[in-house]
DNA sequence: GCCACCGGTGGC
DNA sequence: GCCACCGGTGGC
């Protein structure tokens, strides 16, 4: 999924119609059986992904040659994105890539194309300006391109069956009639956004009930946060709080409401340290010892060691966080390479999907 | 006072 | 390192 650098749309927006009221036994779903595996490998960029659809950031990665990837290597993926740093004015301003299903002719049948903020419009480094899901997308199983979902529900309903059944480019069909996997893909993992790895096979929230994802700002202890907002508008941040709010409310279970179908699993990001580190176990010494000497852990001290990919990186950043924390980045374009797009297959929910490992290990 | 967000920790 | 949980708190 992609995740957007936003807090205006914290309430869900009314999709079309034609959207809400899509006839899901249409949706052509392939039985070929996905194995879990999270090697990298990287497939020859003969899918078009030439970024044509983020004219402000033209993907020149994914030009770059990659290896095959077997069939049984392949996998379905969910992923959010949101958007990274770029080098100048724009690491000051996190751009917004977004999709409006009403905008892009979803129902028509017409190219999707994700869409950009005004820039000035989103000053992301303003306190209380948190990323959040700009577009969900899939990667097809076949031809590894990412195919945009027109909402969230079907992004939710795509993902809960992914395992079983893998998104393919035909699958699209169903809100794109004339989709294929000749066709170029809706957006290239190309280093303008952050994409978050999202978890498949998670069960969609009961009807009238509402999955929250809220991604934290860089540096944070932990990536995104999952909340269900229950139809009386309850907040619910854990399995412990859904259990006891049921036990409350036996009305749900007897709707047929039950525990299972809560997740609180959170995406990955797939930028590298995004998350702040926890800090290792002191080691006491000697002179850690003494309490003159000893100043107390400094939480970024890490970073500024020279970890690989951090400062020596020769376009290494700082970046203001959003809360107060100053980060050491390494090259986003080495994070959001094309390469690692078709490494994976991936469903984009309201986060972009992505292969789950890690793309940097290789 | 509420609550969205963040930090921290225990367990695995 | 990841996950689950929940306390703290700043901003409203």
């Amino acid at each position: 999924m992609l995740v957007k650098s936003l807090s205006e749309d914290k309430s869900p927006k009314p999709y079309p119609a034609e959207i809400r009221d899509l006839d899901i036994s249409r949706i052509q779903m392939q039985s070929r059986p996905i194995k879990l595996t999270f090697k990298l490998k990287v497939k020859k960029d003969e899918n078009g992904c030439n970024g044509s659809t983020l004219p402000d950031h033209p993907d020149k990665s994914c030009q770059q040659p990659i290896d095959e990837v077997s069939p049984q290597e392949e996998e379905n993926h969910i992923a959010a994105v949101d958007e990274v740093n770029q080098s100048g004015e724009e690491d000051a301003q996190k751009q917004l890539v977004v999709y409006d299903p009403a905008a892009n002719g979803t129902t028509t049948g017409e190219e999707v194309q994700p869409l950009s903020f005004p820039k000035k419009s989103i000053p992301f480094h303003s306190s209380k300006v948190l990323p959040s899901v700009g577009a969900f997308t899939v990667q097809c199983a076949e031809c590894f391109k990412w195919r945009l979902i027109p909402t969230k529900e079907k992004y939710e309903e795509i993902r809960e069956h992914l395992l079983e059944q893998p998104f393919v480019c035909e699958t699209a069909r169903e809100w794109r009639p004339e989709i294929s996997c000749e066709d170029q893909p809706d957006i290239c993992q190309d280093g303008s956004r952050l994409w978050a790895i999202d978890k498949p096979n998670i069960a969609q929230p009961p009807p009238g009930w509402q999955r929250l994802l809220r991604i934290r700002g860089e540096g944070s202890t932990r990536f995104a946060d999952v909340y269900y907002v229950a139809p009386s508008g309850k907040r619910l941040r854990s399995m412990v709080e859904i259990q006891k709010y049921l036990l409350e409310h036996p009305e749900y279970v007897e709707a047929g409401v039950s525990i299972s179908q809560f997740s609180f699993q959170i995406p990955r990001p797939l930028q590298e340290n995004y998350v702040r580190k926890r800090p290792a176990p002191a080691r006491i010494t000697p002179s850690d010892a003494n309490p003159l000497s000893w100043a107390g852990p400094d939480e970024n001290t890490d970073l500024r060691l020279g970890l690989p990919g951090f400062c020596d990186a020769p376009d290494s950043e700082i970046v203001d966080l959003p809360a107060k924390k100053k980060v050491r980045r390494g090259p986003s374009k080495h994070v959001f390479s094309c390469d690692s797009v078709y490494d994976q297959q991936g469903v984009e929910l309201e986060e972009p999907y992505q292969a789950r490992n890690d793309v940097f290990e290789i």
